[in-house]
DNA sequence: TGTAGTTTCTTTGGCAAAGG
DNA sequence: CCTTTGCCAAAGAAACTACA
């Protein structure tokens, strides 16, 4: 999608875009070949230097280009481009306040790997992990889970990051994950009635009474999440592609990968209905 | 070529939504 | 509970157009 991307050129509004493709400016390549431009002068000669410039960036898989340049609106068009680096992530937390809060397990996924880190036990070692990725995917992690981490972990997690969250809302999607999720037809396979609330009562039952059954379900449900995270990301890559003339970049919607994670119905039952005070 | 007038892009401010 | 972000409208800044 990227090489078809003009509108992260200076002046140049998504409409412009829109009649450049209309007018057969398909490519960076038919706009730097070309003899004359339809636009106006400016918005010309900053196109020209733009489509040198993302031609460069691009060949150095250079994410943070685009993810600058570009109008936030538009940043899930660097998702295909950097699919094999970009990670999926999802933080639990003992509450909303990262003042008073703090995380109590993280779930990264890049589409193969699966892996969790857990407080007090390997929580630090989700540092250097995300390292290695140059893109990062989220629901709503921009104002939650990215301060959450930097401000736990005390990392900068700059990476280009896309919030789904933003994505799905510009479909038509709000209410949430799991109302998105719902609204995509999109399974949760036995966690059904987990929510962000009962990962905070399971936590204080793993921390309580060494319930490592509890951690197991807390960590079955962070991980679907950010499973589901990868799904969604892809429906909507897709349907945003499909509003543009470039259909062809439609991606497959991968099948679910094998969890290892079990969560314990008996857990969930006996927690659902339990208040913030641990009554019933 | 210079400048007034118009169009187009950018910045600003207040509001609502989402995460555990 | 709190923070960040997108949205929308309004105002501000640039750049383009027309005309003498």
């Amino acid at each position: 999608m990227l090489k078809h991307t003009f509108c992260h050129s200076p002046r140049l509004s998504v409409t412009d875009e829109q009649s450049l493709w209309e007018e057969g400016y398909s490519t960076w390549k038919d706009i730097v070949w070309s003899e004359k431009l339809p636009l106006k002068y400016k918005q010309n000669q900053a196109l020209l230097d733009t489509c040198r410039k993302s031609a460069f960036h691009l060949g150095n898989s250079d994410a943070s280009f685009f993810y600058n340049t570009l109008p936030t609106k538009e940043h899930w068009r660097l998702f295909k481009d950097f699919r094999e680096k970009t990670a999926f992530f999802d933080i639990e937390t003992t509450g909303l306040d990262r003042n008073k809060n703090h995380i109590t397990t993280i779930v990264l996924y890049d589409g193969l790997k699966l892996r969790h880190y857990v407080y007090k036990e390997n929580l630090e070692d989700f540092c250097k992990d995300i390292e290695d990725y140059k893109l990062i995917v989220s629901y709503n992690g921009k104002s939650f889970d990215a301060p959450f981490i930097r401000e736990n972990l005390k990392i900068p997690l700059n990476q280009p990051h896309i919030d789904l969250r933003y994505v799905l809302n510009s479909l038509g999607y709000r209410g949430g994950l799991k109302s998105c999720e719902r609204q995509l037809n999109i399974n949760r396979r036995g966690l059904e009635e987990v929510d962000g609330f009962m990962a905070i009562l399971l936590w204080e039952r793993y921390i309580k009474y060494g319930d490592e059954k509890a951690l197991e379900t807390l960590l079955a449900y962070n991980a679907l999440d950010v499973i589901n995270l990868e799904v969604l990301m892809i429906i909507a890559f897709n349907q945003k592609t499909a509003e543009t003339p470039f259909k062809h970049l439609r991606i497959p919607v991968p099948t679910a990968p094998k969890m290892t994670l079990i969560p314990d119905n008996e857990i969930i039952q006996k927690i659902k209905g339990i208040d913030s005070y641990g009554r019933l």
